[in-house]
DNA sequence: TTTAGTGCAAAAGTTTTGCATGGTC
DNA sequence: GACCATGCAAAACTTTTGCACTAAA
C-alpha cells in the first residue's frame, strides 16, 4: 500500500466516525493502516519521525485516546505497562496472537456468551463483558 | 484470619514451591494471604509500611516477581500501567471481576479449550495458551 | 470569536536497577 | 567465602498534563 492509499483510507475511517480529519490524526491512524499487526504509541511515533513527519508524542497517545474512543482501533495490552494499538474490524472479537511473529488474526465469531452466562450465574455475577486473547503459534512460524 | 495465621499459611506455600522463605517474602504473601481480591504492589507496600513492618518497594516488586515465576500467585492486568496480583488455586482457570467492588471469582472449569483449538486452527494457528477475563456485577452490588 | 488540535516540556506514575549492607548456606 | 536478599536512592519508561500557539468552525 502507498503512503497515499494509506493516507486516503485514513481519512475514510475518519469521516465514517465524524472525527475531524486534522494533520496529525490522519498521520497516526495511516500508521497504523500501514501495519497488518499492532503498535505501540512509542513504536509509531518513532516511525512517524523517522518517516519525517512532524508529529508530537503527546499528539500520538491524545489521538490513540481519540480513535479507542470511536471504535476505529482496538487497544490491547498483551504486556504489562504497554499499550498496543490495532485497526479492527467492529463488533465483538477476540484475538490471536502469535507468540513468534506477533502476528495478530481476528476470531470472528465468538461463541462464549451462553456458557459465560452460565458459569457467571453460579457465582452469582451477571457477566456485562469479557476479553479473550489466545496466544499460538502461526502457520508460518511453525514451519520454520 | 490472624496475623500469625497469614504468616504461616504464607510460610507453607513457600516451603511447598522450595522458594525461601525469607523474611520480605513472608511478609508480601502474607499480606496477600489476607488479602481476598487482588491487590498492587503498590498498594501491598502502602499496607505493610501501615502496619509497621519495614519493607521496601523494591523488595515488594521484586518477591512479587519471584511468586509469579513459581506459580505462587497470578498477576492480573485489567487497568493499563499497573498490574495487580493474586493468590490463586493451581491449574488453568479465569477470572471474573466485579466492576463496582472488584470482588474477584474464579471461574473453576474452562471449557474453551476444544473450541479455541478449531478456531485457531482455521486461521491456521496452533493455540497454546490463552487469557480470559470475564467482567461482570456481583450479587452484592447487583443488590445493592 | 470561540473552539479544537498540536508541539514541547514538564510532571506523574509504575516498575526496574545499581550499589552497599547484612544474613544465610 | 560465595551467594542471596534487602533497603534506599536513582534511573528508566510509559503515559498524562500544562501552556502557549495555530488553525479551523
Amino acid at each position: 500500500m502507498t503512503a497515499r492509499q494509506a493516507r486516503s483510507e485514513a481519512q475514510r475511517l475518519l469521516d465514517a466516525s465524524g472525527v475531524r480529519a486534522t494533520p496529525g490524526r490522519v498521520q497516526v491512524l495511516a500508521e497504523l493502516v500501514r501495519e497488518p499487526n499492532d503498535a505501540t504509541a512509542q513504536g509509531l511515533h518513532e516511525r512517524l519521525r523517522a518517516r519525517g513527519e512532524r508529529v508530537g508524542l503527546a499528539t500520538v497517545y491524545r489521538t490513540l485516546g481519540v480513535l479507542v474512543e470511536h471504535g476505529i482501533v482496538d487497544a490491547l495490552s498483551h504486556s504489562p505497562g504497554e499499550l498496543c494499538y490495532r485497526i479492527c474490524g467492529g463488533g465483538h472479537h477476540h484475538h490471536l496472537v502469535c507468540t513468534e511473529c506477533h502476528r495478530v488474526e481476528e476470531l470472528g465469531s465468538c461463541e462464549l456468551d451462553e456458557w459465560l452466562e452460565r458459569a457467571a450465574a453460579v457465582h452469582g455475577f451477571r457477566a456485562t463483558s469479557h476479553r479473550l486473547e489466545v496466544a499460538g503459534v502461526c502457520a508460518g512460524c511453525a514451519g520454520a
